[in-house]
DNA sequence: TGCTAAATCTCGAAC
DNA sequence: GTTCGAGGTTTAGCA
């Protein structure tokens, strides 16, 4: 048997709304992904309550019970449900719904079709692994090996140390015997970056007589966080993320040759 | 002219990535919505990078060029890039190669097709009205209209009054001349909710000789942010989102009546 | 444009 | 199961 994915697809164009529904019933049964695309409309109720008029859209059914309505413009779909949840289908005088419930936290969504042009199921092959890089944890990696990033002389003693206020991200030391609380953020750091720091700053401050220096490292900070780093007396220090993905791709690189 | 769906959808099932490049491009030109299944592989590259290796995927482009990229499970796309973005198609090699560029902040996507199975486009007309209902901005409008629901002789004075560290949500006196700090949160109201009431207090608090209450409203609470609460003498409310609903809906009614 | 806070946030990890 | 923090968060509203 050919397992080509044209093998695992079927199409119908214009079906009646008996053949949907059956089609439909079999496609959920089976844990088939669905496409159809056609003219609906939408209750939620759930954490939120919304209302959807009727219009023409896709509706994307996963192997999952993930289920996402998408209208023609806009990157997030205009309702959804998450996997995991129950979905029924039926036929409701001239319509077809599709009814989604989840648990925890209570959620329906009921779609009413009233006309369907294409219906599309098929099944995914997809072991392909995926992989982000340069996350907040990444950078901290890459700190880890290399200390003298942050800056020449610094040791780290703890990463993630916990203390009353969170997590500190870096605790180390300077070349002068200066405690060091640094606080890490992908992107550009704003206020709420800066307070967190000096929260930590002050918990550390309760529990020694030593100096204790503050350190933001982010890839750029706003001009009003920059401003309150002044006025605290904390230090900013930007990080080229490039740098850091090249690290990180010699650093992976090294640990598969070491698998090897 | 029968401008149904039908007339406005063109399928192509097993077309070659010479055919799929022409009808792509078009497709894109016209700013048609466009689902393509296939085997691909995935580069992103912009506030983080990510690498997804070959296989089956939905990819789906709307009419604004909003672009998802869906595996066959979970409700969220492993990659996407929201609207108002530029897309390319181009043949290389053997492949397909589909790029979409956003600035600002710069990030770009670009997929790599070894095969197309099945090939869709089209547009949807859809003028239905979303509604959603009780956010957060809701319930404010519900405690304007019936204050007594936070309690018995409460009178606001403010909705959205700005002081220095945000957003008071609402703020007023109480029967016995108190002033009221009130906190108000949809859901289930955790730490950080306290932390920033608590923020609110202490600025009123120093702006006045008076006893400043702190009163945070929500549908629940976690039991270390009610802990938490109890030691810094804060309380607590909850609020049945159904009677908000309900509230809203006449509310709703009686403004169409008074439109009418 | 920058900044603040909400979101049907989602997701994952720790407790 | 609950809580908590991070996210390519996204998004809306306002200075």
């Amino acid at each position: 048997m050919n397992n080509t994915l044209q093998n695992r697809l079927s199409l119908k164009t214009q079906p009646s709304l008996e053949e949907s529904a059956t089609f439909l019933d079999n496609a959920v049964q089976e844990n088939n992904c669905i496409i159809i695309i056609g003219c609906c409309s939408v209750k939620y109720e759930g954490r939120a309550r919304s209302i959807l008029q009727l219009g023409e859209r896709v509706v994307f059914i996963k192997e999952d019970k993930a289920l996402l309505i998408h209208r023609g413009r806009g990157y997030k779909p205009v309702n959804w449900q998450s996997s995991s949840s129950y979905i029924s289908i039926s036929l409701r005088g001239e319509n077809l719904r599709i009814r989604s419930i989840r648990r925890q936290p209570r959620e329906v969504i009921e779609i009413t079709f009233t006309d369907i042009y294409t219906l599309l199921t098929f099944t995914l092959i997809d072991e392909g692994e995926f992989s982000l890089y340069v996350s907040e944890r990444d950078i901290q990696r890459v700190l880890i090996k290399e200390p003298k990033l942050i800056e020449e002389g610094f040791t780290p003693l703890e990463f993630e140390k916990q203390i009353d206020p969170g997590f500190i991200d870096v605790y180390g030391i300077d070349s002068k015997g200066n405690l060091v609380v640094i606080e890490i953020k992908r992107a550009k750091a704003r206020k709420e970056a800066v307070i967190q720091l000096s929260r930590y700053i002050r918990s550390i401050e309760s529990t020694t007589e030593r100096k204790v220096r503050g350190l933001l490292i982010a890839d750029s900070i706003t001009k009003s966080a920059h401003r309150m780093m002044k006025t605290l007396n904390l230090e900013f220090k930007s990080l080229d993320l490039n740098e850091c993905a090249d690290i990180l791709k010699r650093f992976d690189d090294f640990q598969k040759k070491l698998q090897l």
